[in-house]
DNA sequence: TAGTGGTCTAGACCACGAA
DNA sequence: TCGTGGTCTAGACCACTAA
C-alpha cells in the first residue's frame, strides 16, 4: 500500500480527538438510550477511516458516556456510579449546600514528628507543612483539622501573605491534587479543648477521621479531623 | 484490498484475546517497570497485523496492567490504587484478619415500611426479606445490623433449611452481588437494647452505618448496622 | 435484506527516546 | 540512527438485529 497519510501527526489536530469530542458534545445532554452516528455515518462525515472512527468511540465507550450493541448500534449509556472522588471539606460542604469557611489555628513549617514521617514517607524530623483549622459551614462550626503537608511537593504552599482558602484547590492549581487517599473513621467523645473549640459540650460525640492522601503514589498529606456527630454524617460510595 | 481473513470469528479464537492472555501471562507476576514484549515483536510471533496486537494491548492498559510510554516501549505498570469495592461484613473481617460469624435474631418475609419501600423502589407494603444478625468477630460481638433485601430479585434467599452463612456469598451465588452501594456514617451512643446485644455499656459510643446497595442500578438491600465504636474502624478507599 | 458493530489485514508516516 | 509507540488508510468478512 502506497503513502495514505503524512501520519496526520500535524499536532492538535488528531482526527480520533476531533471526531470523539464531536460526538461527545452531539450527545451531551441526550437520554440514556438516545442512539449516537453510527461508526459509518462518523466515517462518511469525517472522511476518515473506520478504524480511526472506532478510536474515537472506543474512548467514549472506556469513560461510560456510550454503550455498543453489536447488530443494533452505539447509544448514550447511562450514568454510571461511581465509588467515591478524593473531596475536600470546600466540595463536601458545597455537594451537601452548605458554604465552608475556615479559620487557621496554625500554620507553620515544623519538623515532622516521627508518626507524621512514617506516614509521609520522610525521613523523622524532615520539615513539613502543618496547618491547624476550624471548619465551618453556613458559619456555624462543624469540624476541627490538623493537616500535614510533604513540603517538599508543593514548595512555598503556606509563605504567602495571604493563605489558601481550599487546600485541595491550591494543589490542584499546583497540578499536585490527591489522586487517591485512605480515609479511616471512628467514634468517641469530645475532649475540653475540642469541645471548646467546635462550640459542643464536652464529652459530646464526636467522629475522628483520618486521611492519608497521595499524588500519584506518592504521600502527600496526612490528616486528621474531629468532626460534632450531631451535625454531620460522613457517607461515601463503593464501586463493583 | 481482496479478501483477507474469514473475519476469524472462528469462535473461541479471537485472535487479540488470545495475544492478551498470554501477554497477560507473560507479566503476571513481574515487577513493575519490567518491558513488556514490543508491539512488534509480537506482530511476527503471531503473525497478525499490528492493529490486531495494538487492541491486545489497548485492553491491558485500560485494565492497569500494562503502561504505554511512546518512544520507549510497553512496561508492567505498578499497582494501580483503587477505590473501595463494595465489601461484605464477613469480607471486612477477613480482611482485618478475623473469622466472621453471625447470630440470627430474626429472618422474616415482611410487608415494607415506607421508608424501607422507597430506598428499594418498591410499592410500600410489597413484601421484602428482613434479616436482623448479631455479628461477632473471633467470637466478641462487634456489630447489630438489620437487612431488608429486595425479594423479588433473590427469590426464596431465606426459604431453605439453613440460612446462608454469608449474605454477599449467597449473591455472588445467584449473580447478584451488589454492583454499587452508598454507605452512610453517623456516630452516637447506644441504646440499652444494642448495649445489651453488644455486650457494651448502656451509652457507650457507637458508629451506625446505613447502607443502600444496588445491583446493575436495581436496589437490592439497605441496612442498618451499629458498631461497638471501641472496637471498630472504617476504612474505604477513594480514587482520583 | 439492509444495517450495525466486531474483527482483521498490510501496509504507511510521524514524533520521540536511547545509543 | 534505529526501535518504539501513536496515528491512519482502505478495504475485507463475520455475526447479529430489525424490518
Amino acid at each position: 500500500m502506497e503513502t495514505v497519510d503524512r501520519g496526520t501527526a500535524d499536532r492538535r489536530a488528531l482526527k480520533h480527538v476531533a471526531i470523539r469530542e464531536y460526538v461527545r458534545d452531539l450527545v451531551a445532554g441526550c437520554a440514556p438510550g438516545t442512539a449516537a452516528p453510527s461508526e459509518r455515518d462518523l466515517v462518511e462525515r469525517f472522511s476518515v477511516a473506520r478504524m480511526t472512527v472506532r478510536q474515537a468511540l472506543d474512548a467514549l465507550v472506556t469513560e461510560g458516556v456510550l454503550q455498543r450493541f453489536p447488530g443494533r448500534g452505539t447509544f448514550v449509556a447511562p450514568p454510571r456510579r461511581r465509588p467515591s472522588r478524593v473531596a475536600s471539606f470546600t466540595e463536601d460542604m458545597a455537594g451537601r449546600g452548605a458554604v465552608a469557611e475556615s479559620r487557621t489555628l496554625l500554620a507553620e513549617k515544623v519538623k515532622s514528628p516521627a508518626g507524621v514521617a512514617r506516614a509521609l514517607g520522610l525521613v523523622p524530623r524532615e520539615p513539613v507543612l502543618r496547618w491547624r483549622r476550624l471548619r465551618l459551614a453556613d458559619g456555624s462550626p462543624v469540624c476541627l483539622s490538623d493537616a500535614y503537608i510533604s513540603s517538599s511537593l508543593v514548595p512555598g504552599l503556606l509563605d504567602g501573605p495571604d493563605l489558601p482558602d481550599s487546600l485541595y484547590d491550591e494543589l490542584t492549581a499546583r497540578g499536585r491534587r490527591p489522586t487517591w487517599a485512605e480515609d479511616s473513621l471512628s467514634a468517641g467523645v469530645a475532649t475540653p479543648d475540642e469541645a471548646a473549640l467546635l462550640e459542643c459540650p464536652e464529652g459530646a460525640v464526636v467522629i475522628r477521621l483520618t486521611r492519608r492522601a497521595l499524588w500519584e503514589d506518592r504521600p502527600i498529606e496526612i490528616s486528621r479531623s474531629v468532626y460534632r456527630a450531631d451535625q454531620h454524617t460522613v457517607s461515601f460510595q463503593l464501586g463493583g
